[in-house]
DNA sequence: ATACCTGGTCAATAATTTATGCTTCTTGCT
DNA sequence: AGCAAGAAGCATAAATTATTGACCAGGTAT
């Protein structure tokens, strides 16, 4: 990934001071070639340290590694900041045809790499297990409803029975009556809506396993959750970003999904012979 | 001009060391990344004064200087060498993390290639001229139903109000009291359901818009429209394919909606304010 | 409320890297 | 031979970068 998509993915969960490190170098990442650690920081009035602690923290050997790779990221011009792809030359007259999606792999590459490998997999497992040992809950409110909505309606084609609500009331309900071995997934962009939160954390009193679906931002929601997704999607343009937000969501979901197809034999049998018989329904 | 075509341009006229140095260089520039000055003298046998001084000679400001250079014109693979090229850029083995994506991204770039250039901006100004003048009406069966309520929640926020509904019955009355000027999208991934090309015929004969989203094979549904986006999106696993079908509708719609944000500077302020307004509902 | 973490920042300093001055050596020329 | 010019290395100064330990703020448990 590129360092400046890096950088742009992180600023949400960094402190007051890396986030201005980060912006300035989003802003002025062509400045940065002229630049030793030392400068940056005065140009930012904080301590060289902090530029240093910065770099390492998101990974780089250092300093001058973060420089090189932001040098590389420039020549590449590929520094998921729309103004400055306008001022290099475009191959093409700016049609704007792939830029929403190259916007949209970003925030999925993005997102791929904050999550820790295998969380996936762990969520599709406790998918799983609640379908066969106990209940699965699905929550969402908005737009959040949306995915919750069309994802319970993909449980059902593989057999796992799902509740689904947009209605809080009606999800307090299910949630009182839950037992261990339950799964609560909860769809929350900002995770502090504090219904929720607090549906949240009396369904982990009732010793559920609670999955949460949220941006990676420090929110109380996913302190809660056994198993947090994180979801990292930025856009100057708000509308865009939660365009995003909602296209990298999904693909979440469509993971777990293809995982809980393809990890159990007899949920594929069953889920082919589902579409076939749907198949059968609605063609004649 | 590039840094390693400036080296190899001037390798002729240099001393020996010099041009060893500039031969390594040429030959290894990747590993330059995790040389430093003095590494790259021991590797050659050579005092690391004669690197600073080789760098400078040549016009840069010093040894980092080079090295940044060097990193943006591998960057850009402008290393002036063909055999160098084809080393670099194998794809990478397949990991399977980022390979449902892949797939999405093939099925969106298909997509975009078989609907002519245009038919989407067509799409946003035919919503809006509709918005203006009359009524749209926005409709799914099933699956197809989620993009339907997800579209139409989208235009209420700019001030577009869409009729939505997943019951024929409903819809069908909808249609019968349509106008010329009115907007009808249908949802259909196989576009062949009997009672959806039935109301598309009959809104028709209101000499309303139709606008059909369908796949990309030759079905009754597409024929009628005026307006008709086809998708393409093909995986041997049926549930895959799903998916991909999914990822890509909701894209062409993500389109469609950024166009009309950004058409129209007055519906894009009133889209500002209406985000403002749900965030302070929200958050206190 | 108090004690106790924790995370974040900075100042001081150690370690590394880079740049420079000076010396030596070679080469070519007179 | 003697000299001038350039090339390379050595030693060291200068700079940059990395680490350490101290301090503080905010939150948590007692």
């Amino acid at each position: 990934m590129s360092a400046l998509v890096k950088i742009r993915s992180e600023r949400d969960q960094m402190s007051a001071v890396e986030r201005r490190i980060a912006d300035f170098i989003l802003e002025n990442a062509q400045l940065l070639r002229d630049y030793s650690s030392q400068q940056l920081a005065n140009a930012l009035g904080i301590s060289q340290s902090s530029v240093v602690k910065f770099t390492q923290k998101l990974g780089f050997k250092g300093y001058p590694d973060l420089k090189y790779s932001i040098g590389e990221a420039i020549a590449r011009s590929d520094n998921g900041d729309a103004a400055e792809q306008a001022t290099q030359a475009p191959p093409g007259p700016v049609d704007g045809a792939g830029q929403l999606w190259r916007r949209k792999s970003e925030a999925e590459e993005a997102t791929r790499l904050i999550n820790p490998p295998g969380t996936l997999a762990a969520v599709a497992d406790a998918i799983a297990a609640a379908g066969n040992a106990g209940k699965i809950l699905v929550m969402g409110l908005g737009e959040d409803d949306i995915y919750a909505r069309g994802f319970a309606l993909k449980l059902s084609l593989l057999g796992l029975v799902a509740v689904h609500s947009f209605d809080i009331a009606r999800m307090a309900a299910h949630v009182s009556s839950a037992a261990p071995g339950d799964l609560l997934l909860i769809f929350s962009e900002h995770g502090n809506h504090p219904a929720l939160v607090k549906l949240g954390r009396f369904f982990r009193e009732q010793r559920g396993r609670l999955v949460t679906i949220t941006r990676h931002t420090s929110n109380p929601l996913r302190t809660l959750a056994d198993l947090p997704l994180l979801v990292s999607a930025h856009d100057e343009r708000q509308y865009v970003q939660s365009l995003l937000y909602q296209a990298v969501v999904q693909h979440l979901l469509d993971q777990i999904f293809v995982a809980l197809c393809e990890g159990d034999d007899r949920r594929h049998a069953l889920l082919v012979a589902n579409l076939e018989r749907i198949q059968q329904m609605l063609e004649p």
